[in-house]
DNA sequence: CGCTTGCTTGGAGTGCACTCCAAGGTTCTA
DNA sequence: TAGAACCTTGGAGTGCACTCCAAGCAAGCG
């Protein structure tokens, strides 16, 4: 039986600093399920994101298993910072594309990463008028709780 | 050729005061494309909503076209903030399940708006994370660009 | 009256981001 | 050296949240 294909072990609470549990540069050679456990990614996502371009060509083992690095691992937490966002996994694809192409290619990417950031503040003030929404609302069923609560004792 | 269906106009340049264009309580009747236009939703997503139990059953004309209750507005206001945190569609329809079971159901909304909160308040953390990195990203192609203009006035 | 525009329905289709499968080769542990 | 656990591939499948379609009824206008 085979247990892994699923989120597997994050030893870490909940994100706390990036870059754990890892080697040190120059003997970086990770397998696929190691990159599972450090990431919290499936295999099956990481083979996926490399098929779409996401990810550069992994490097392989002699016998074709994939062997990934330290830089893949900055890769990912990246990406998973600009899929916290929302940002579509096209957009993060053009991204890594403009990586490939080179250094020429910075000015763009200095674009993008402005217009993200504008994204993601927008986006916390959307969540920040909903939390006032949701604030008032709860706070109406707190009230009506304690209503029928001394309904209840009297 | 029909034109709707398709965002229609809002007029509010960005989620102002709610409720604006609205008719008073007592001649509230809003055909289903006046409420695209204050919503933003299409006429395919409220007609879907209404099946899947996300609205009530909205009242008909004559008829059998619907005519929307400055109270439906309210709903989809709610609805909308809820959409805007990632809730699930599904869970929002068990919301709308508890709102139609009656008084005796506060402590569950309470509850799930209290859980809700909980998510809300997490992503917001998540996207200051993410905000973090992007400016540190950011600061490094400002840097990278500079350089490269006095690389190039030299 | 005819025409355009808008509304109705159930069911089928779309796009995204995975998620899984089958069949087979590889690596590690006892 | 056996057996379990792990890895490979292309392609098919899934779940969510819409999104669209066809066929037909209804309302307003010149």
């Amino acid at each position: 039986m085979t247990v892994m294909e699923t989120t597997g072990t994050r030893t870490d609470s909940c994100a706390g600093p990036p870059q754990q549990n890892r080697r040190p540069d120059g003997e970086d050679c990770y397998t696929i399920s190691e990159v599972v456990a450090l990431t919290g990614l499936t295999a099956h996502t990481l083979r996926w994101y490399e098929r779409i371009g996401l990810m550069p060509h992994i490097d392989r083992s002699h016998t074709g298993q994939r062997r990934y690095t330290n830089r893949d691992l900055d890769w990912l937490d990246l990406v998973g910072k600009l899929r916290l966002t929302g940002m579509p996994v096209a957009d993060m694809v053009r991204y890594a594309e403009l990586v490939r192409e080179g250094d020429h290619t910075y000015g763009e990417r200095f674009e993008l990463l402005k217009t993200t950031r504008e994204d993601v503040l927008a986006r916390i003030d959307e969540l920040r008028g909903t939390l006032a929404v949701l604030d008032r609302k709860i706070s109406f069923y707190a009230d009506a709780g304690r209503a029928l609560a001394s309904e209840r004792s009297r």
